[in-house]
DNA sequence: TTGCAAAAGGCGTATATGCACCTATTATCC
DNA sequence: GGATAATAGGTGCATATACGCCTTTTGCAA
């Protein structure tokens, strides 16, 4: 049981949690030059392959014009490419460059590293358990906001 | 079980969920003027009576330079006053304005309705299981990076 | 075919987050 | 009591987050 009673309100308790996750990992990661957002961006592009910024977004639960920003410092870096799609110009195709992929082999160590140090402190199966519920989360429809 | 396999990294599972429901908190709070983080500052602060800068981020599990800077639009609109402490010239003691109690008093049936809109989405046995595991998770000691 | 709705994305603005480095103040140890 | 360590907080910088409004482009239908 915890030492200390939990959060009432649930969305302070995943924040502070999301808090106290983000800086070890961060820490982790450093070394790489990446930050875990970034890292997570280009791991899921990689796994993805080339894809548009909302269905990255999407992928990653996060507002459009969040990772439309956060794509410009990979850019500049050269980790990623922006290039418009001649088959519907509206679009943009975000594609892994070889720069990304080798910054991706960098970092991977350090975060099945941060993998490894996160479940031998709080569990294995603690750790499954919780990615599991927060997949449920996630997937859970909690209602727009002008409805009951 | 989920529709959706979980993701392999924890970190990137609580962010994804820390936005997932952030984002429904703050459209829910939205008539109150205040976003989540500021609830939670002046919730928190409520409930603590006046603090300092370092005690309040720490129950926050914030970072001592964000909740710093978080602190500035609640002080602009006079929600909450930073006065130094005679008895420490270093410290400053955060305290709730009466405006402050007042927001707090707008905002908390909008944060009730939230929490039991969460609830009856979520699961009311699944949320309270999720908050006690995540306060498991703030208080485990993640090790320092520098550590293997 | 043209006229309008929908989709994809950018931009302005505001807040959120935390590291490295700095100053001011207090406590401690000869 | 004076050097020094510890503490409280601020600043500069960079990234992260998302809402509202806008333009461009595409799809669809009368």
């Amino acid at each position: 049981m915890p030492p200390r009673p939990p959060d009432p309100c649930s969305c302070l308790a995943i924040r502070k949690a999301a808090r106290h996750v983000t800086q070890f990992y961060d820490a982790r990661l450093a070394p790489s030059g990446l930050t875990t957002p970034q890292f997570s961006i280009l791991a899921r592009l990689r796994h993805r392959g080339p894809s548009t910024i909302n269905e990255l977004a999407a992928d990653l639960v996060m507002d459009r014009t969040t990772l439309g920003r956060n794509l410009r410092p990979l850019e500049r870096d050269g980790l990623l490419a922006i290039a418009p799609d001649p088959e519907d110009r509206r679009r943009r195709a975000l594609t892994l460059t070889a720069a990304g992929q080798d910054r991706l082999a960098t970092a991977r160590p350090l975060w099945q590293a941060a993998q490894a140090a996160f479940d031998a402190r709080f569990g294995a199966e603690a750790s499954a358990a919780l990615r599991a519920t927060l997949a449920t989360l996630v997937a859970t429809d909690l209602g727009c906001p002008t409805a009951g």
